[in-house]
DNA sequence: ATACCTTTGTGAAGTATTTCACAAGCAACG
DNA sequence: CGTTGCTTGTGAAATACTTCACAAAGGTAT
C-alpha cells in the first residue's frame, strides 16, 4: 500500500514525504507508518521525512519486485480476459507466459499477442517454463484438481478467483479473492451501520 | 467464511459440525471458531457441536443476507461482464439493477436480460431505485469523480475494482480489490519463503 | 555557530486478539 | 438413572499489534 502511494508521489516529483503525509494518504497513523517501515530498515531522515524515490526502490526490492515473475492464467472466461488485458501486471514485473482453457471453442483463439492453449498442456508448460505463479479464473468445481496438478508441476503461488475452497501444501502460497464474500462484508457493514465505517 | 463451509455441509446433509471440524475446514483453530461464534450468540450444543442448518440461517441473518440488496455495476468492460454474469450474486440476495458505461459503443448493448445504460443517468437511477451498493469496474482515473457522484446520489457501500485510491465519507462503506497488490503479496511471500506459508 | 523547528526511530504503555484450559451441558449406553 | 465421552462457552493467560511520547538528528535562519 505504501508502495502504491509512494509511486504516485515519486511520479509527481515530490522528493520526500513525512510519516504524517504517508499516513494521511494511506488512511493510517504516523506512528503506524514509522513502525511498519522501521521493521525493514531505517529509511527516513529526521527533520525531513522519507526520501520518496529511494524508499520506493527499497519497497520494490522488499516485495520481491526486482525480478520478473512468470505467471500463467488459467481460465479464458471474462475474468481471465480482464486479467490478461491488465497492463498493471507487466508494469510490476509479472509476465503472463500463457493463458489456458479446457474448452475446445477457446483453445487456439488469439488474445492480443497470445494464443489460448489447452489446459491439458498446462502442467508440462509450467514445469518447462518454470512459471512460479498461477492465477485461477475457472469454475469452482475445477479448482482443486487443477491446483493439485499445478502444485505437482512446481507452482509456488496461486491467486484464486474461483469461488471455491482450495488447499495447498505449506510450501505454496495461496490467496483467494471471492467476490460474493466481499459483497457480504459490505452487507454486514450496512446492516450494522452505526457510525462504523469500513475502508481500504 | 464460516457461512461458506456451513452451506457446503448443509447441502451434504450433515446435521451438526463441531468447532474442531469447522476449524479444519476454515484453516483456523477450534478455540477461534468458538470465540467468533460466541460473539453473536450461543449456537452450539455441548457434546454435539453446532447445528449446521440453524447456524447457517443465523449467519445469513447476521450478515444481513435476509433481504435483497440492489446493486449497480459501473463499467461494462471485462470485469464488469464477469460480475454481471456471476450467478453467485443473485443467489445471495444481491440483485443487479443496472449496468453502466460511458462509452457510446457500449451503451444500448444487450447483456443477458439487461441493457447497458449511460453513466450519465447513473446518479438519478441510484436515487430513484434506491440502490445502496455499487460495484466499480472502471479505469482508475474515473474512479474518484464517479464515487463522489454515487455518494451524492445516496449510495451506501462501494466495492471498488479500479486500481485507484478512492475516499468516501464515514457513512459509506468501501472495499477495494486490487489485483496487482494481491500478486505483490504473493511475490513477497515467495521472496521470503522460509517455512512461511500464507493462505486464505 | 547557535537556537529553533521538524521529524524519525523506538522503548514503554496501552489495546486487541488469540490461545489455553476447564467447568458445565448434552447424548448415548447399559 | 447413573456413568462415560465428547463438546461448548468463557474467564484467564499469553501473544500480537497499535499508540504514546520523547531523545536523537537533520535542516534552516540568523
Amino acid at each position: 500500500m505504501y508502495l502504491r502511494y509512494l509511486e504516485d508521489l515519486d511520479a509527481s516529483g515530490q522528493p520526500t514525504a513525512s510519516s504524517n503525509e504517508l499516513a494521511h494518504l494511506c488512511g493510517t497513523t504516523p506512528a503506524q507508518v514509522r513502525k511498519d517501515l522501521s521493521f525493514f530498515g531505517s529509511f527516513g531522515k529526521r527533520g525531513l521525512g522519507y526520501p520518496v524515490h529511494t524508499l520506493t526502490a527499497h519497497l520494490r526490492e522488499i516485495l520481491g519486485l526486482g525480478r520478473e515473475w512468470k505467471v500463467v492464467i488459467v481460465g479464458a472466461g471474462k475474468i481471465g480476459a480482464a486479467l490478461a488485458n491488465y497492463r498493471g501486471f507487466l508494469q510490476r514485473g509479472f509476465r503472463v507466459v500463457g493463458i489456458y482453457d479446457n474448452s475446445p471453442d477457446k483453445v487456439g483463439q488469439r488474445w492480443g499477442e497470445s494464443v489460448i492453449r489447452d489446459t491439458a498442456t498446462l502442467a508440462d508448460d509450467v514445469r518447462h517454463e518454470e512459471a512460479l505463479i498461477a492465477v485461477l479464473a475457472i469454475p469452482a468445481e475445477d479448482a482443486q484438481p487443477l491446483v493439485d496438478s499445478l502444485v505437482a508441476a512446481g507452482i509456488r503461488a496461486i491467486l484464486n478467483f474461483a469461488p471455491a475452497k482450495v488447499t495447498v501444501p505449506p510450501h505454496v502460497s495461496l490467496k483467494s479473492v471471492n467476490m460474493a464474500m466481499e459483497l457480504e462484508g459490505l452487507s454486514f457493514a450496512l446492516t450494522h451501520a452505526t457510525t462504523t465505517s469500513t475502508s481500504a
